[in-house]
RNA sequence: GGCCGAGUGGCGGAAUUGGCAGACGCUCUGGACUUAAAAUCCAGUGGGGGGCAACCCCCGUGCGGGUUCGAGUCCCGCCUCGGCUACCA
């Protein structure tokens, strides 16, 4: 009884390929290229999910297609290995998290590979891979040695880099702090969560309400030396480039979002050098000073510099806002008001962004006592300070126009702060609105025309906004500016299991740091982790690699004693880079050899979570674009078509998660079903990008489906494995071939679109048609085996095999269609009267548009529901329908 | 609050982009095969109504309007659900 039985054909498919070398792929394309990534997987503890396989399902047809079409495919699969859990169960069992590490790798491949996915698996990396992340390393000294020139938009190294002479003659160290601060990897204070309960900084994600996730410890938050990437000089082009990405709108919109450039104006109002009070002005001075020497690159003391989008309201601010960080809190804030500015900064400090933002419904501040000078109309306004107004956007300070922004009004409102409209809401505002908003008590922040703003009144908001930023410009006040909502990149973590940088810290003879770095050579790569006897936090918030062995931590070169950096890289590091690494794996010379970059990239389809849509792929794109400059790769962006594929449910469409108990475990349904089935199923159950629910019936349903392609072909009631009695050599009739070409047709165009569930229904139609036929041409059978092999490859190539082919289907031509074929004779055409159907009419498939009409008057239905009425329209779309307009 | 996406039978989903709504599959029902069951094969399966019958009629794509010979598809106004994001001045 040859049954169908996926368990043991899927095996011996699988050690085919493998003994056979059958996705092997040579170091250079042979002919049309094309690159598919999915993103690679964290292997977790928990192995694979059945959303893993989605995506690696989808790119794995798109690339068994194409070798049938001809192309020369690279499809690579690897792990990105570093992260928290390895490393916390070190913490727990003093194993080294590289054997977890190793563990869970193991894991996901045995499961990748017994779905039957056509990686060439020479081409395995992981990030954890010490020769892999040499390169990582090397990658960030070249990131180090650039430096961004604004002029061309470029990153360029930094021996380019011009040196003014007033910094040339202070000698080396000052044209060394002049090139550091310009490098395009930084060092910076940062705050981190240290839990000194845990004895170790935590995670963002580790914190829940200024709590530790672990053991509920309080947490504090402490500046330390981290490592940043000024991913912010990119901004411009990151946005800009993705003009020309083959990705999904709503994708691009994400990342334009996140980088969330705006335009304005900076002004400066004055504060002077005490403190003013009301009524107070900067005399004439001040400001023919500034008239004549313009606007400083950077603020004085005498000034604060605001950022605004609205420089158009200058007129109604009524008073400014500083973040409690600001560097001139202290400055501004009057003898009587100390001790409350310091209870609120300290307040402020305590808190996590989490805290400042999302749950802070109420708006809180202070006054600091002191004012500052408007400088379109002179007024003395109030500074307060309020943590709504963060440091790390614009110049952390801001002028309040409470009738034109909602956050300055509910903060006026609180505080009962003056609320001066200055904009005449527009004409789609009902008249008691815009009564309300010119009272003062409805904020209004759209465009308007200007009131109550001096000679500048009547102008409308866009006219107005430059017309105010030229007047500023030419008395030295402000100046256009432009800001993004993308901050650098915090890009160290206290955390061992990570990549080591290759930096190196000098150290003076009281082992105290100089402030001089070094970085370790190219060739002197990889710098390895250390060995340590235990991973447990020494209590201290610097990272945990400071406990490494002084061989490790303290080497000596040329007599000088230096300190490694204890930071290590965030996860995000090796996700940077990945798919240049899988084009050259083991080359030791080069992270890529540039020969095989520029016949390989860019990566014709990526396809992956909506997750990464922001964080991993504008990372990505930011290194790519540095190597870019750098000369290390020839195509400005990496991915130039992404799709992401939909979240998988479960069968009660909620999340699928453990404490729900609903989570599918793939193994299992292969144990059951088979990979084949697996596959189909996550194809057939809707579009890709779809979000869909699990269903077990769904998978019996492919699963059947798969078991009648078996006996369209093999004669199940047999003894032995024979072809079955219908199955012929003789030609097709026109029918069996019109079916034929029609699925050909429809799964070839389907595939194009990444449509992989009305293939498969396709499919079926076809199966069906040739299951009731009593004569199946083999020809037609094997074009359907063909069909189906990038979807159900084992069963596809067992099929094949009982065809009597020799060689796997794997490089077997893509069958084509002859449109020839297609066409009927006959062609059926819907006879509508006023927009319903009421007859169908058989006519000439060439019959012109007079004879259709003819036929469907002619209809003895329809020839009896017209009778007696006059046809006010007459309307036949060819090859479609007829419709009839009666009265 | 902002951005994005989606609402179609009992369920998952189709619909050449303005042209027969419900392809394909699941579920369910009936039949064939069988001593019986499973498996398999065949047929039916949006709702309501009429007819002995082949058939016929009405309603129907979240809700309300509109454009059109014709709307799931386009326009206007809502409702619901999901994802991401959140004081960015």
């Amino acid at each position: 009884m040859p049954r169908y039985n996926p368990a043991t054909i899927e095996p011996k498919w699988q050690a085919f390929w493998e003994e056979h070398g059958t996705f092997a792929v040579p170091r250079l394309p042979d002919g049309d290229k094309l690159y598919v990534l999915d993103m690679f997987p964290y292997p977790s503890g928990d192995g694979l999910h059945v959303g893993h396989p989605e995506g690696y399902t989808a790119t794995d047809i798109v690339c068994r297609a194409a070798r049938m079409q001809g192309k020369s495919v690279v499809h690579p699969m690897g792990f990105d290995a570093f992260g928290l859990p390895a490393e916390e169960h070190a913490i727990k069992t003093g194993e080294h998290p590289r054997i977890q590490t190793e563990k869970n790798i193991a894991t996901f491949r045995r499961q990748l590979k017994s779905l039957g996915f056509s990686y060439d698996w020479q081409r395995e990396i992981a990030t954890t891979d010490v020769e892999y992340f040499r390169w990582t390393q090397w990658i960030f000294l070249q990131i180090y040695d650039t430096w961004f020139d604004a002029e061309t938009q470029r990153g360029r190294p930094i021996s380019e880099l011009p040196i003014p002479a007033e910094v040339k003659a202070q000698g080396l160290d000052a044209v060394r702090a002049y090139q550091d601060e310009r490098r395009l990897a930084f060092q910076s204070h940062a705050p981190v969560n240290w839990c000194p309960a845990l004895g170790t900084v935590l995670a963002n994600e580790e914190v829940i309400d200024g709590k530790s996730e672990r053991g509920g410890h309080p947490v504090e938050r402490r500046p330390l030396r981290q490592w940043m990437l000024r991913i912010t000089a990119y901004a411009d082009r990151l946005e800009k480039d993705l003009d020309d990405l083959d990705w999904h709108e709503g994708i691009k919109a994400l990342q334009r979002n996140w980088i969330g450039r705006s335009t304005g104006a900076e002004v400066d109002f004055y504060i002077g050098n005490t403190h003013l009070a009301p009524g107070d002005s900067p005399g004439a001075k001040w400001g023919e000073a500034r008239a004549k020497c313009g606007l400083p690159e950077k603020p004085g003391d005498d000034v604060l510099r605001i950022y605004t989008t609205r420089p158009d309201t200058l007129f109604g601010a009524t008073y400014m806002v500083i973040a409690p960080e600001h560097r001139l809190v202290e400055r501004l804030t009057t003898a009587d008001n100390k001790a409350a500015v310091k209870k609120y900064c300290d307040t402020a400090a305590a808190k996590s962004d989490l805290d400042r933002t999302e749950l802070a419904k109420e708006k809180t501040g202070v006054f600091t006592g002191s004012y500052a000078i408007n400088p379109v109309n002179g007024e003395a306004i109030p500074i307060w300070i309020a943590d709504y107004v963060l440091i790390s956007y614009g110049t952390g300070a801001i002028m309040a126009v409470p009738a034109h922004d909602e956050r300055d009004f509910e903060f006026a409102q609180q505080f009962g702060i003056e609320i001066k409209p200055v904009v005449q809401p527009g004409d789609h505002v009902p008249r008691d609105e815009a009564a309300q908003i010119l009272a003062g008590a409805q904020v209004y922040t759209e465009p308007g025309v200007a009131v109550n703003s001096g000679d500048f009144d009547g102008l409308a908001t866009a006219e107005f906004k430059q017309k105010i930023t030229a007047w500023l410009a030419d008395r030295g006040l402000g100046r256009q500016a432009v800001n993004y909502k993308l901050r650098d990149w915090l890009f160290s973590r206290q955390r061992f299991w990570g990549e080591p940088f290759p930096i190196l810290h000098e150290l003076n003879s009281d082992n105290q740091p100089t402030g001089r770095i070094r970085t370790v050579p190219a060739d002197q790569l990889p710098v390895d982790l250390p060995h340590l006897e235990d991973y447990k936090p020494h209590g201290r918030p610097e990272p945990p690699l400071d406990k490494a062995p002084d061989e490790w931590l303290y080497p000596v070169i040329d007599g000088v004693r230096y300190k490694r950096e204890t930071n290590t890289m965030p996860q995000w590091a090796g996700s940077c880079w990945y798919y240049l690494r899988f084009l050259d794996p083991r080359n030791e010379t080069a992270a890529i050899d540039p020969e095989i970059e520029k016949a390989w990239m860019p990566i014709d389809l990526y396809v992956g979570g909506a997750e990464h849509a922001v964080l991993h792929l504008l990372y990505a794109r930011f290194w790519h674009k540095v190597l870019f400059d750098r000369g290390v790769v020839s195509t400005p962006e990496p991915f130039q078509k992404l799709v992401n594929q939909g979240m998988i449910l479960g069968e009660n469409n909620e999340k699928m998660s453990k404490s729900r108990g609903n989570v599918i475990n793939p193994d299992e349904v292969v144990k059951e079903y088979g990979a084949d089935a697996l596959r189909l199923y996550e194809m057939f159950m809707g579009p890709l990008e779809a979000t869909k629910p699990w269903s077990m019936e769904g998978v019996n349903g492919v699963y059947n489906f798969l078991g009648r392609v078996w006996r369209l072909i093999v004669d199940d009631k047999a003894d032995a494995l024979a072809l079955h009695g219908s199955v012929t050599n003789a030609e097709p009739g026109e029918d069996d071939l019109r079916a034929t070409h029609r699925c050909i047709k429809a799964v070839t165009e389907d595939l194009a679109s990444l449509s992989f569930n009305t293939a498969i229904a396709r499919m079926m139609e076809l199966t069906n048609h040739f299951t009731k036929a009593e004569v199946r041409p083999k020809s037609c059978l094997e074009s359907l085996v063909l069909l189906l092999s990038p979807f159900a490859p084992h069963l596809a190539e067992e099929l094949w095999s009982i065809l009597g082919h020799v060689d796997s289907l794997a490089y077997e031509p893509w069958p084509l269609y002859d449109e020839a074929l297609l066409v009927e004779a006959m062609k059926e055409y819907p006879v509508q009267i006023n927009g319903k159907v009421r007859s169908k009419i058989q006519v000439a498939a060439d019959a012109d548009q007079a004879a259709v009409l003819a036929a469907a008057k002619a209809d003895p239905r329809i020839a009896e529901l017209i009778e007696g009425k006059r046809l006010v329209k007459e309307i036949v779309v060819p090859g479609r329908l007829v419709n009839l307009v009666a009265k």
